[in-house]
DNA sequence: ACCCAGGGTCATA
DNA sequence: TATGACCATGGG
C-alpha cells in the first residue's frame, strides 16, 4: 500500500457521489447536538431519537432547564436511550462544565485544542464524544473518529483498527487538510456507509467500495 | 436466543 | 498499559 494518505479525498468524493450530502449533525440546536453526542455513545441512534423526543416533549431540551432536572427524572426521561443512570449524570456534568465556561459565547472564545481538552476532563465525555460536540456542535475543525471509522478503513487496509484514537485522527486531518465541511460530511458519510454496508458481519456485495475492500476479493 | 448499536470509566494485574 | 466488567434499551 504505497501512500494510504492520498486515497482518503478520493474514498471521500465517491461516498459523496452514492450518498449524497448528509448535512450532518440531525439536531435543531448546538445544545441538542451535545445532548445526542452523550447519547448515542454505543447505541442505536434509533433509540436516541425516542429519548430526544422524550426530552423535547418535557421542555428540557435546554441548558437551564436540563440542569433543573434530579438524575432520577432525567433517567426516566431518557430511558430509551439504554445506560440512562450512567448518561444522566454524564449529561448533568456535561451541562455543569458548559454553564461555567459560559455557554456557547464563553466556549467560542476558547482556542480548539485547548477547549477539547477542557471538554475532555468531563467525566463521561472521551475523545468521540468531544470531537463530535467540537465538529458538529461548535464547527471546529476536528475530524471524528469511531468504531465504524476503524471497521471500514482498516478492512479497505489502509489503517490497522487496533490505532490510537489519536493517532487515527492526525492522520485524517493532516491527509485532508484543514476542511470543516468535509470533515463534517465525511464523517457522516461514513456512519451511512457503514449502517447499509459494513456490518460487523462482513456482507460486502453491492457495495460502493468493493474494489477497494479486502472482504470482497 | 442470540448479536449489535455513531463509548467511556473503573478496578485489577 | 492493558485487559475485562459494567452500564441497558430496542431492533434485526
Amino acid at each position: 500500500m504505497d501512500d494510504a494518505d492520498t486515497q482518503l479525498r478520493p474514498l471521500y468524493e465517491r461516498l459523496l457521489r452514492v450518498y449524497g450530502p448528509q448535512g450532518w449533525w440531525p439536531a435543531q440546536t448546538p445544545f441538542e447536538v451535545m445532548v445526542g453526542a452523550v447519547l448515542t455513545q454505543n447505541t442505536a441512534w434509533t433509540n436516541v431519537e425516542k429519548a430526544i423526543a422524550r426530552l423535547a416533549q418535557a421542555q428540557v431540551l435546554e441548558l437551564e432547564a436540563l440542569l433543573a432536572l434530579s438524575p432520577q427524572r432525567l433517567g426516566e426521561l431518557i430511558r430509551p436511550a439504554g445506560f440512562y443512570n450512567i448518561k444522566a449524570s454524564r449529561l448533568l456534568n456535561l451541562c455543569h462544565w458548559y454553564r461555567a465556561q459560559g455557554g456557547e459565547p464563553g466556549v467560542a472564545r476558547i482556542e480548539t485544542s485547548q477547549l477539547r481538552q477542557r471538554l475532555l476532563g468531563v467525566n463521561g465525555i472521551g475523545p468521540e464524544t468531544a470531537d463530535a460536540i467540537l465538529l458538529y456542535a461548535w464547527g471546529r475543525r476536528v475530524f471524528v473518529i469511531d468504531a465504524y471509522t476503524r471497521r471500514i478503513f482498516s478492512r479497505i487496509g489502509l489503517c490497522h483498527g487496533e490505532s490510537a484514537y489519536e493517532s487515527l485522527r492526525h492522520w485524517f486531518e493532516q491527509a485532508l487538510g484543514p476542511d470543516r465541511d468535509c470533515y463534517q460530511e465525511y464523517h457522516a458519510l461514513i456512519v451511512t456507509h457503514a449502517k447499509t454496508h459494513c456490518r460487523v458481519r462482513p456482507r460486502c456485495r453491492g457495495c460502493p467500495l468493493e474494489q477497494h475492500c479486502a472482504h470482497a476479493l
